[in-house]
DNA sequence: ACCCAGTTCCTTGCATCACAAGGTACCTTG
DNA sequence: CAAGGTACCTTGTGATGCAAGGAACTGGGT
C-alpha cells in the first residue's frame, strides 16, 4: 500500500480507524463499542459494526475471549493485535495527513 | 437533517467537501479539479468525479457554463449555487465536529 | 412454570458509491 | 489525414453502511 493510497483508504476506512482507535484504549465488546462511539457522536448500528469486527478480524487486526455476563449471553471482548497497532499506527498516520491535506485545501486559509 | 446525520454523512461525504471546498476558491473545470485534488494528494480519478459532479449538480449545489478550449473539447466550469455555499458551511461544520470526536476517542490523549 | 423485557450476538437484502475500463468528440501538429 | 493530447461521459463490479430480522441467554413478574 503506497503513500497515495493510504490517504485513498482513509476515506473508506474512517470507521476502521475510528473503531481500532477505541478498542485500544481497552478491550471491549461490541454494543459497549457502539455506545461509545455514539456518545462521541459517531453514529454507528449493529448492522454495520459487526460485519466491520469480522473483517478486522479476519484481516488479522483484532483478537478476542469470552467472557460469561450476568445480565444476557457471553461478550465478545476484542483487542488488537500486534497487526492491528501496526495498521492502526498507519491509519494515524494517514489521518493526520488527510487532515492536512483538507486543510490545504480550504479557501479563504 | 439532524446533527448526528450530519457527522455521518461526513464519512460518506468527504469527498463531496473537498470537491466543494475546491470549487469555492475558483471556477473550475473537471479535468483541472482532479488535478489540484491530486496535487494535495487526494486521490481521485474521472470514474469518481464525474457521476459526483452529476450528483452535486442535480443536488442543486453547483452550476455550470461552457466555455471553448483551444488545446480541445470545451470546457464545463462549475461554480458553488446558493444553496452549494450553505450546504459546504455545513459540511465544513460537521467536518470540524468529526475531527473533534476522533480527537476525543484517540488513546492516550 | 411461564412469559416478557433486556442484553448480546449475528445475518440478509438493499442502496449507494468509488473506481477501472471503455467510449465519444474536439483540437493541433506533422 | 493520421496521431496524440484534451475533455467530456457511461457501464459494470465490488465494497460497505444500514435497516430489519433473528437467535439465544438472563432475570423478574405473575
Amino acid at each position: 500500500m503506497n503513500e497515495q493510497n493510504i490517504v485513498s483508504q482513509m476515506r473508506r476506512g474512517l470507521l476502521e480507524f475510528c473503531v481500532l482507535s477505541v478498542i485500544a484504549r481497552e478491550e471491549i465488546y461490541s454494543t459497549e463499542l457502539i455506545l461509545q462511539l455514539k456518545a462521541a457522536e459517531m453514529i454507528v448500528t449493529e448492522g454495520t459494526i459487526y460485519p466491520l469486527m469480522s473483517r478486522l478480524s479476519k484481516a488479522g487486526y483484532l483478537a478476542h475471549r469470552w467472557e460469561e455476563s450476568e445480565s444476557g449471553p457471553p461478550r465478545k471482548y476484542y483487542r488488537l493485535t500486534e497487526k492491528g497497532e501496526t495498521f492502526l499506527h498507519e491509519l494515524k498516520t494517514a489521518w493526520n495527513h488527510l487532515v492536512h491535506s483538507i486543510q490545504q485545501i480550504q479557501p479563504e486559509a
